[in-house]
RNA sequence: GAGGAAGUGGCGGAAUUGGCAGACGCGCAUGACUUAGGAUCAUGUCUCUUCGAGGUGAGGGUUCGAGUCCCUCCUUCCUCACCA
């Protein structure tokens, strides 16, 4: 073996074979503890990024770690290939999505494979498959009886530009996350999950090991708050009398007089036109509940037709009208004026009997609660800021108890949301609201009792979390199998499953789905229409851990035997920007599985096995971890203002300032421009093409205005920030051709190597200078062959005792997703053995040993690599079913450690003593050393602290002097 | 506005439970070999007033001992965002 290391001549040689030998099939045995790794799938969007290489080629190294550690592992790929991109394909170039699709598949499939993963592709599954979506129609069906799945008619998000209604989760900022257009609000029909049922047990995170930012995401997103509901009643109309002059000089808007007066005590007056209508609220403050001074419906509430005045109902309708018009981003603006208009209508507060006049506005959202609010301007600051907008009283009702002066309306610049007294609340007042939310708040706690015992309201639970909306209306998805007759609703029957997507559609620029115009799909007969809608990609991501148990399955969704043996996942791992979605998705579909009994065969097998089903299936993955993003490479450095002496071909620079960039005073003399590169305290400054040096002169003024407290050198940036990666940028980096470059273990270790898993970084392509030389001395170590000469057994032992020390950190760097530290150890380790090969130190017995065992700890890392250099040495096929090296902690001791010797906690002096030594000897070893000596100069120490060496780290004795 | 994560050399990043800060790598410097070097090899590389000191965004605290724990502030990133 005398060749250099050259990557592609083996790879795919390895690549090949690992297939043809069935290397990762992946099969049932109970007889071995199994390991579910689970990596999430692609979208089949043609090209595969350097970010899939990035969160799968770890997984991938710790998989195959697992299985060399004795488990029968379970790694499967597959194509989340439902979506737009498809269909928007198919309009723009006249492509079918079926075909587009499966070219880009095709083209990943190899990409993947270039990987050198360990991918069990007998198990692939294609979610856009009839085989595969028979099954999400099979659930939705099972979903549909067990009332899991409904239609109902709610304002949804409507993408004018995609023609398709969107999922909550899928609107950002008014915006669709995928295109970033506009999404508008609108009544429709449409399906939905009712995952609201299972809000609270998603709520419950019980033994899942999973990031904690994901379960506190997942729990602010389902919202859970704790308050009551309690019903107001419209009062009659406002006719006659002084009542009817106030609505009438409302109109125009209300003005502070006549929305002052407004408000009073009931009268007992009768006859109504608008009719005495129930508004429920919801509110998390009942012990503000008297402060009410008005109500706030949101414009879209059913009651805004019924109970608005004539006299109001121009105002009104001009109102909604504008509101309509708004998308969501206007209406999300911030600091925005609290706007409204009065109905012209008063509702009774059900606790003091009060007459409230009833406003609508835009801050009040249909989509939580009820859609309307008490108005409690004193203790609320959205209220206080409407009731200053337009004059409405405010009235204060709990009083803190550390105020010099009583809380009064005149002085409140801002409403009080803190603890206090409630006052001005009849027989509550005196009670005591604490910062304590619900319940566990003594006023609130009093006031919910109260309501409920004489029947004004009850205690409730609000979420923010809304039913998940799985109706799309676009054509590359899977169809619901659902029929109309008329208004009757008619499941497909299970037998005529799938329904199948028609293939002879058009893709016209109608933005309209295909099936919409296509009769033969959607008229079944002279009376039956079928549902056009899909369902929504992400009801196609929730189950397909499952399908990858068996892809060809025809007579269930999965095969319980499968199942019984390799739920639930054991680890999975993908991208944090699904935290919200496919991840409480996933969650939420595991769970009414469970429920509908979908999992019952797969328990009765585990209990065939010996297995206790009990908790298997209430959670889809046990162990959850987000890799973090591969950052693009290009940045803006410091714009810098540099005075000084100009010396020869550079400034000795004086004073350095950070300004803007158009921030140049007139008559500035010195060097400006951008940090492009700095060297120690030499600046390349760039100036429209031209480059100045400057040295900075140890004492200059640094003066960086966004940064606090003395600014130094160090501190300025320059040109190599870091952004995404994305087209339009430029950035982007194609894993094909770095494996063209590189070879693919280069290029998975560099991934695994240069960065910190979970939180990503800044590409640097350089860098892969480190893990390539690497790959590249381990070559050329096996390729020199077993020394002749013996080696020297002080130095042998010192080598195996590296090793079982390296061992120890690979374990725990791999246990722990710390990839990094797991490959420096490794790095670290080989330069221990070219040291020591070198010296001729090392002995052909040894050198066998330590080689053994350093390829097979190479082997999920660099699998091709690991591979080709165990078939040289002549070992048996194939280094990846070997027995992962057992770490010893005995050989892994040290006999010599260094006693560390500080002073008031600062290391000052190391001594070799032996690793075993004891407390006494070790602290009179210390005092007597110089550094103890100098410090103490003569005195007695005031205190002596041993630390004894732990896990192999050094002894230390600390003297307090 | 609410919630979360994080700030460590020129750069990527290390540092079990509080116990020698800067592992490992890139870059850089010097040297060797070279017609050449963006190749390879060797050595060095936190700072300073260097027989000693100081140093992990700023300031304070707890402790024998703090990158790590607590408080205040600054900066960056992420998530949600008029949530009643």
């Amino acid at each position: 073996m005398s060749e250099t290391y050259q990557p592609h001549e083996i790879e795919v040689k390895w690549q090949r074979k690992w297939e043809a030998t069935e290397l990762y099939r992946s099969k049932v045995d109970w007889d071995k503890p199994k390991h579910y790794a689970l990596t999430m799938l692609p979208y089949p969007s043609g090209d595969l990024h350097i970010g899939h290489w990035f969160a799968m080629t770890p997984s991938d190294a710790r998989a195959r770690w697992m299985r060399m550690r004795g488990y029968n592992v379970l790694f499967p790929m597959g194509f989340d290939a439902f979506g737009l991109p498809a269909e928007q394909a198919a309009i723009s170039r006249n492509i079918h999505p079926w075909k587009w699709t499966y070219a880009n598949i095709e083209r990943m499939r190899e990409q993947l494979r270039s990987m050198g993963a360990m991918f069990d592709w007998e198990r692939e599954a294609i979610s856009c498959t009839p085989e595969y979506y028979k099954w999400s129609e099979w659930f939705f069906k099972r979903f549909y009886e067990k009332d899991v799945a409904y239609r109902g008619s709610a304002l949804v998000n409507w993408s004018e530009s995609l023609q398709t209604v969107l999922a909550n989760e899928q609107v950002i900022d008014g915006k669709d996350e995928r295109t970033g257009q506009p999404v508008v609000q609108k009544m429709m029909e449409q399906w939905f999950f009712a995952i609201t049922k299972y809000a609270d047990e998603l709520l419950d995170f019980e033994g899942m090991d999973w990031p904690e930012s994901i379960k506190i995401m997942q729990t602010n997103w389902i919202g859970r708050s704790e308050g009551a509901r309690a019903t107001f009643h419209t009062a009659e109309s406002a006719r006659g009398g002084a009542i009817s002059q106030n609505a009438e000089n409302a109109r125009g808007g209300a003005t502070s007089q006549n929305a002052k007066s407004a408000y009073g005590r009931a009268g007992g007056s009768p006859s109504t036109e608008i009719g005495q209508h129930p508004i429920e609220i919801y509110t998390t403050r009942p012990d503000t509940l008297w402060g009410a001074t008005f109500m706030v419906l949101a414009p879209e509430h059913d009651l805004v037709a019924k109970i608005t005045t004539d006299e109001q109902r121009a105002a009104v309708e001009h109102y909604i009208d504008e509101i309509a018009a708004e998308t969501e981003i206007e209406r999300m603006m911030e600091h925005r004026e609290k706007t409204g208009v009065f109905t012209g209508a008063y509702a009774i507060n059900p606790v003091n009997d009060e007459r409230v006049p009833i406003w609508i506005a835009d801050y009040v959202m249909i989509t939580y609660g009820t859609g309307a609010i008490m108005a409690v301007p004193a203790h609320d600051q959205r209220d206080f800021e409407f009731a200053r907008a337009h004059d409405l009283p405010i009235r204060v009702v709990i009083q803190p108890e550390d105020m010099t002066e009583p809380l009064t309306e005149e002085r409140m610049t801002e409403a009080y949301d803190g603890p206090g007294i409630m006052v001005n609340s009849d027989a509550m007042d005196g009670s005591v609201s604490s910062w304590q939310k619900g319940r566990k708040n003594p006023a609130i706690n009093r006031v919910i009792d109260w309501l409920e015992a004489t029947g004004k309201g009850e205690e409730s639970v609000n979420y923010r979390l809304r039913d998940w909306l799985i109706s799309r209306q676009r054509y590359w998805g899977g169809p619901i199998p659902m029929m109309y007759a008329g208004d009757q609703i008619i499941p497909v029957p299970d037998e005529d499953l799938p329904v199948e997507l028609p293939e002879d559609v058009d893709f016209l620029p109608t933005g309209r789905s295909p099936l919409t115009y296509h009769e033969p799909f959607f008229k079944v007969d002279e009376t039956l229409r079928r549902e056009t809608d899909t369902l929504d990609t992400f009801m196609c991501s929730s189950w397909y851990q499952l399908r990858y148990l068996s892809p060809d399955c025809d007579a269930a969704p999965f095969d319980a035997e499968e199942a019984a043996y390799w739920l639930p996942v054991d680890v999975y791992t993908g991208g944090a920007e699904h935290a919200v979605m496919h991840l409480l998705y996933t969650r939420f579909f595991t769970k009414v599985l469970r429920d509908i009994g979908v999992y019952d065969d797969a328990a009765a097998a585990m209990r065939r096995h010996g297995r206790d089903p009990d908790g298997a299936f209430d959670e889809p993955m046990t162990v959850l971890r987000n890799q973090g993003q591969v950052l693009g490479g290009e940045r803006q450095g410091h714009f810098v203002l540099c005075s000084g002496r100009v010396a020869g071909e550079r400034m000795l620079a004086e004073r350095v300032e950070v300004v803007d960039w158009n921030q140049v005073p007139a008559g500035f003399e010195g060097y400006f421009g951008e940090i492009a590169h700095r060297t120690e305290n030499v600046l390349h400054l760039n100036m429209a093409g031209v480059t100045q040096f400057v040295e900075v002169q140890p004492d200059a003024e640094i003066v960086i205005p966004h940064i606090s407290g003395e600014n130094n050198v160090n501190q300025l940036q320059h040109h190599l920030d870091i952004q995404r990666m994305s087209k339009s940028k430029g950035n982007v980096v194609n894993p094909d051709e770095l494996v063209a470059k590189y070879g693919a273990d280069a290029v998975r270790c560099y991934l695994m190597f240069n960065f910190d898993w979970q939180k990503g970084g800044p590409w640097n392509e350089n860098n892969i200078k480190g893990p390539q030389g690497w790959l590249h001395d381990i070559w050329e170590i096996v390729a020199a062959g077993a020394p002749s000469a013996a080696g020297d057994p002080s130095v042998e032992r010192d080598i195996v005792r590296k090793l079982h020390q390296t061992i120890a950190v690979i374990n725990r760097g791999l246990e722990e997703f710390s990839f990094n530290t797991a490959i420096a150890e490794q790095m670290k380790f080989k330069n221990a053995l070219k040291a020591a090969l070198r010296a001729g130190s090392i002995g052909a017995e040894v050198w066998r040993d330590v080689m053994s065992q350093v390829i097979r700890l190479l082997a999920p890392f660099a699998p091709h690599l690991a591979e080709e250099i165990w078939l040289r040495l002549g070992w048996e096929y194939s280094v990846h079913t070997q027995p992962w090296p057992e770490y010893d902690a005995d050989l892994a001791r040290e006999e010599m450690v260094d006693l560390v010797v500080m002073v008031n906690g600062k290391p000052r002096e190391t001594i070799a003593v032996a690793v075993d030594i004891d407390q006494e000897r070790a602290q009179e070893m210390a005092l007597a050393s110089g550094a103890a000596q100098r410090s103490l100069s003569g005195k007695a120490p005031k205190r002596t602290i041993f630390i004894p060496g732990r896990n192999g780290s050094d002894p230390k004795v600390n003297i307090v002097v």
